[in-house]
Parts: C-alpha cells; structure tokens; sequence
DNA sequence: GTCAATTTGACAATCATTCTCATCGCGGCT
DNA sequence: AGCCGCGATGAGAATGATTGTCAAATTGAC
C-alpha cells in the first residue's frame, strides 16, 4: 500500500507570520475573558503593538476559521474571541458581571442534542451552548 | 386569608391597541418560522397592512420583552423572531437549509446547566441554547 | 538580494438597528 | 359623540460594528 496521496485537505495556504498577527496572538494569550475586536485592537494600541482595526478584524476572523479561538456572540451581538486552554470542542459558563470564563465540558448536552435532531429526522445536528451567570465574587 | 394585593408588579403599562401592533402579531401568527424584522416589514408591505420599519422593530422588541415571541441570533449576528407554540421555557431546532422549526423541551439541558453553574461557584445561572441541522425534507 | 504573492492600514462603504421629533390616533371620560 | 392627554407612529438622520477598497509595505522562497 503506498502513502496517501501528498494533501488532500491542505485547505488554506498557511497564513504569513507578520508582526501584527504574532502581536494579536500574544495580546489574546496574556487576556483570560472574551474580548472584542475593538477591545483587542485598544488594548494593543496600549501595549505599543499598535495593529490596523481591519487588521485586528481580519485576523480575529482567520483565527476563529483556523479553530485558534473561540467565538461568541454577546447580547448586543458583538463578537467576543477568547484564545481557549483546550481545543477540543467545549462550551463557556460566563460570569455577566466581570466576564470570568470557565471552559465547559458537556457530554451531557453533546449526546441530548445529537438524539433530539435524530429524533426530529434532523441530520448535521449542530449546537450553541453558552451559560451565564454571576460568579462568587460577584455577588453582592 | 385575603386575597393577594392588587398588583405586586405590573409592570409595563400594556401597550396600546393599534393597526400596527395588530397587522404584526397577525402576520407572526401566519408565519411559521423565524423572520427577521426587516423581513417582516416586508411581509407586511406584500399583505397591504405597510407598518414603518421602526416600528416593526419596536413591536417585535416589545412583544419580545412581553415574551409574547421567541427571539435567536443567526450567524450573521440579525435578530429572528417567531411567535411559539408554547409560552414557557424551550429551545428550538432549526433546519439550516429552509428555516423549518422545531420547538425542543429540554429538562436534561436544564438541569445539566443549573448543575454546571453551582458546581463553579456562579449563580443566577441563564443559558442559550439553539440547534441548526438539516431536516428530511433538504436532504441532498 | 530579487520578486511575486500576501498582508496591511487609512478611509470609505454597508447595513441592521436606534434615535429624533413632529404628527397621529387610542381610549378613558363626560 | 366630542374632548384630550399621552403613548404610538414613521420618515429620515444617526449610530456603530463590521467589511470592502486599493496603493504601499512585508514576507518568504529561490
Ligand atoms: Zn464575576
Ligand atoms: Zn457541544
Ligand atoms: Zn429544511
Ligand atoms: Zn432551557
């Protein structure tokens, strides 16, 4: 049996590396809560790594695509990218005060959502599970 | 025991009765899936019963806060509204292809993320959750 | 170095949603 | 039925996040 043939899958190119991509990289790692792209884009302007707001778009966007961060959405629809610990697929239990985000693991929903499409005739079953709330240090 | 006092939280004053309101709760009623605001402004245009965008938009806000209409963010970030079956707690299925809509108990979701949320500490637990996928009827 | 292909960034353009404010009409009262 | 106060309406302007444009700057392979 010979090898498989050289990329089936290359899909995307491999983006260049520039200062302004390793600069939004290093921003998200040094943050622990979602951030938005304007937020980002402020925070490096703070630090001197000064990037291009359509810069700070572009690459948040390649990221999430790249599955290098996670997105979602707040209640005013913003978009929020977070640099996760794990890359598997997981969901966020936010606290709506101070923002601090505990990564979720829910085999749980995972397998209840799967059997609720199946039993619909749904097939491609696909999921947004997000939780909020008040963290302990947030109480009153 | 008496009887409870008058009104402990009215609320709103309830909104008044108007051709608007009224051609917009009409035409929810008549839909079956979710429908963006500027689409059921145009909804509305097509049937005759033309009410002015911005009020399309205040009623559906209102009849949401009234939770009179289910609302969810499709991937574009563009509020949808729909008029459920049920008036308590749910979530929805909804085929990504055609938009067709099932409303989905979920007492497992529930409780796993009450659950979830006490074991980190957090309170006041609320989450989101939506599941997309392709009925039968878009199979390829 | 050289050079083609990418990437960047200042600025314009989109576009859903909200705001403004003069006018309209619902509804409680007589 | 007529009166009236105030919420409701709508045309158009304003907002604000995100995307598009395109010339100039960079990257990475040879
Ligand atoms: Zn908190
Ligand atoms: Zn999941
Ligand atoms: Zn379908
Ligand atoms: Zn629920």
């Amino acid at each position: 049996m010979n090898a498989a043939p050289p990329l089936p899958v290359p899909a995307q190119p491999a983006p260049r590396m520039t200062r302004q991509r390793a600069a939004v990289v290093e921003a998200l790692d040094g943050l622990d809560d979602f951030r938005s792209a304007q937020q980002l884009h402020e925070e490096l302007r703070t630090r001197g790594d000064s990037v291009g707001l359509a810069t700070v778009y572009r690459t948040l966007q390649a990221l999430a695509e790249a599955r290098e961060v996670d997105v979602l959405r707040n209640d005013e629809g913003e978009s929020l990218y977070r640099r996760c610990t794990r890359r598997e697929h997981h969901h966020h239990l936010v606290c709506r005060v101070c923002g601090r985000t505990v990564e979720i693991d829910g085999p749980t929903v995972e397998a209840w959502a799967a059997k609720v499409g199946a039993a619909q005739g749904f097939s491609d079953i696909d999921h947004t599970v997000e939780l909020w709330g008040t963290c302990a240090d947030c109480r009153a």
